[in-house]
DNA sequence: TAATCAGTGATTGTATACGATCCAGCACAC
DNA sequence: GTGTGCTGGATCGTATACAATCACTGATTA
């Protein structure tokens, strides 16, 4: 049982970690339920600690939690789809020009490697690990910048993003990457303040052009779901 | 004992939305302690609660809760009250556009209703009241604007800013609340989103000019939090 | 056959109990 | 007098126990 793996961490931020990765990582679909005493056998802890967890990730957003019914991985309504990239448009390239002014050589190097790893995966068809490590591409840039109350807020941002793509992403397998990130890390690595910030707008608008945030009455599992408000 | 004075509210939620007022109107100072067993006697409930409820106020910034120490009303750093403000900055005047393209008639009532509280709590000289309902004042604006999402973070950006006033306010009594919140009303009121977007820039501008962030060696109540990390 | 209702098992909500950690005060040595 | 090590009490972290609630099954009836 891999508990506390990093020593810092208290048991319960340990097991949210590792929820919070599933879910990045499309393992756990918007909409499944999360059963404590399941959690607990898992991690080898009492129900406390889990439902610490769970109700820290009810807070970034990922999961909602129902009195006395569970928590499950949420699933983001359309509206809420449209304003979580409506707010990463409104700060992120802000992030990315405050980024650029203050990027040093070895930034510009961990986001290399970073690219390097997302394109990995990308060849080995993890297209889950692949959606991640692209989310983090975007925090390590705010890291750049050095803003971390800004950094904090993006991070559930971009968690919910998560969702968004699980739920509205048009063409399933197909996560084409093109070289926005790559371009990125030029313009940062170039201290080139406008571009970046141009970048990172189109970037934006190119991932929320290709979900499919059309007004629709289906989509659901089951009826059962549908139903349940 | 008041517990539970809103149905729908779970008992943490209850106790975590009365500290978090007493934060807001400074009755509760940055640094202060807050002990669980007292808590505890306070609101009648047990442990168990009062951790959930403690919990969540860090998620939101306002404690910061230290291992086998306890929790304490946070004390954000120079940086962190700048970025607030910067955070803010970055956010606010869109929000502001945004209500005032939205903007129903009952919704300017109420802003306007908000405005006469917020004067009648300056008047009584209940300055910790009426920083409240001035934070209030903004989150209602993000209300109107109809936009969740942002709205739930600028409730955090707003509850930091509480404990930046408490910490750096240059005039401790005089809250000159000058007629920026007027201005605004009358430009939502008014549909005019570019001088809503405008008062909201330079009412923030303001506010952040009357802070006193310059980096100085004391203020430290004593060597021990001096050295508190 | 379809709908309703009661009972039962599963699951969550809250309180309590126990163990671990930390801090303050005091004794003691230097 | 100053600094160091120990001990008791306070406080927190985690596990467990019990109560409340919910969802499902199956029997009953129209």
């Amino acid at each position: 049982m891999p508990i506390m793996t990093e020593s810092k961490m208290s048991a319960a931020d340990e097991i949210a970690k590792q929820l919070t990765e599933a879910i990045h990582e499309h393992r756990l679909q918007p909409g499944a339920k999360l059963r404590e005493d399941e959690i607990c056998d898992i991690f080898g802890v009492s129900r406390t600690l889990v439902r610490q967890a769970l109700r820290s990730l009810e807070f970034e957003g990922l999961l909602t939690i129902q009195k006395n019914r569970g928590a499950f991985v949420a699933k983001p309504s359309l509206k809420e789809a449209r304003e979580v990239f409506q707010a990463r448009s409104l700060i992120e390239p802000s992030i990315a020009r405050m980024a650029a002014e203050r990027s040093k050589s070895e930034d510009i190097q961990e986001l290399e490697k970073h690219i390097k790893r997302e394109h990995a995966a990308l060849d080995q068809g993890e297209a889950g690990l692949a959606l991640k490590l692209s989310g983090d591409f975007h925090l390590k840039i705010a890291e750049i910048a050095d803003q971390e109350t800004l950094e904090q807020f993006l991070r559930q941002l971009i968690s919910r993003s998560s969702l968004v793509i699980a739920l509205y992403w048009r063409r399933r397998n197909a996560l084409c990457e093109s070289n926005a990130h790559h371009d990125l890390i030029t313009a940062i690595g170039e201290r080139d303040a406008d571009s970046a910030e141009e970048f990172m707008k189109s970037h934006l608008l190119d991932i929320y052009s290709q979900l499919d945030l059309q007004e629709r009455d289906g989509g659901f599992t089951s009826l059962r779901d549908a139903l349940r408000q």
